[in-house]
DNA sequence: AAGCAGTTTAGAATAGTTCTAATAATAGAT
DNA sequence: ATCTATTATTAGAACTATTCTAAACTGCTT
C-alpha cells in the first residue's frame, strides 16, 4: 500500500480537508484538491483543471472534474464565478474578496475587500437576504 | 404604404435611434428595438426576446434576434450581463448602475450608481484601463 | 431602376455543461 | 477480512445557449 502522504505538506491536509467537509476522499477527488489547494488562491475553469489532470497523469473523467467542482462549491470550499457566460470559474479563494477581470486573457485576479469600499449599499427589496456582493472590474487587457 | 408611426411616442423614436447608430432600420430591427425600449429599462435575454416578438406577431428568426442583440450592444444601445452562466441579458440602461439579482426568480433590478458607493478601488495592474465596474448583488428571494 | 453592401434566415454546428445508467469504490458493521 | 448499503465514477449521449453558414432578401445610394 501506498504512502497516503505523497506530498511533503498538502498530502494529508487535502484528505482531512475533504473529510471535514463531509466528502469522502476519493481518489480522483483527492488528486483534484491536490492541484486546486496545494499552492495559492487559483480561479479555474472545469476545462482547465481537466487538462492539468491529464498532464499530472491523474485518470479522471470530464464528468468527475465537474462533479468534484460542484461538491467543493456545495461544500464551501469553493465559490463559482459567473463573468462571461461562456464558462463558469471556480475559485479557491472562498473569503470575501473581488475580482479584477482582464478581458482578453480572460484572466481572473483577486482584489482584496478591504481595497474596495462598498457604502450605501440599499437594502434588498422585500428584505430578501443578501447572499454575496460580487464586483468585478473589467479592464482591458 | 403603411405609416411609419405605428405607436403614439416611440415609432418615429426608434427609428431614429437605429440612425443615429448607425444601424440600417430594418422591420426586424425597427419590431425588436420597439419591443425593448418601448417603455422604461429592461433587463431581457434573447429567448424571452424572441418569444415576445413573436407573441406581438413580429415573425423574426432567432439568430436575427441575436445579431440584433449584439449590433444594438456593439453600438452602445445595449449592455450585456453574464450572471448566471446558462445565459446572459441583455439590459436597455447603458448608464452606470448596478444590480440585485434574485437567485430564486432571475430577475435582475437596478441600482442607480449613487446609492453604490465605490472607494479606494485599486488601480488597475499594468494601468490597464477599466472599461466597467460591475456590482451585483445576489439576494436569496 | 440597378447594384451593392448590409441583413435575414433555416438549419447545421459548436461548446460548455448536465444527464444516464452501468460499474466501481468507500465506510461502517459484522 | 467480508459483507452491504451508500456514494462516486464514468463513457457517452443529451441538452441548450449561442454562433456559424451560405443562400435569399432589403434598404440605400446613384
Ligand atoms: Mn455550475
Ligand atoms: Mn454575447
Ligand atoms: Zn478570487
Ligand atoms: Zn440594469
Amino acid at each position: 500500500m501506498r504512502n497516503k502522504k505523497t506530498s511533503p505538506l498538502s498530502g494529508v491536509t487535502v484528505l482531512e480537508r475533504l473529510r471535514d467537509a463531509g466528502l469522502r476522499p476519493t481518489r480522483q477527488r483527492l488528486a483534484l484538491a491536490k492541484i486546486l489547494f496545494a499552492r495559492g488562491h487559483r480561479h479555474v475553469s472545469a476545462e482547465q483543471l481537466f487538462n492539468e489532470a491529464k498532464s499530472s497523469r491523474v485518470d479522471v473523467s470530464l464528468a468527475t472534474v465537474y462533479n468534484a467542482l460542484h461538491d467543493f462549491t456545495g461544500k464551501g470550499l469553493l465559490r463559482e464565478i459567473s463573468i462571461d457566460s461562456s464558462s463558469s470559474y471556480f475559485d479557491t479563494n472562498t473569503g470575501n474578496h473581488h475580482h479584477f477581470y482582464f478581458e482578453r486573457s480572460g484572466h481572473l485576479e483577486d482584489i482584496p475587500s478591504e481595497h474596495v469600499n462598498i457604502s450605501a449599499l440599499p437594502e434588498a427589496p422585500g428584505g430578501a437576504e443578501i447572499t454575496r456582493v460580487d464586483v468585478i472590474i473589467r479592464v482591458k487587457a
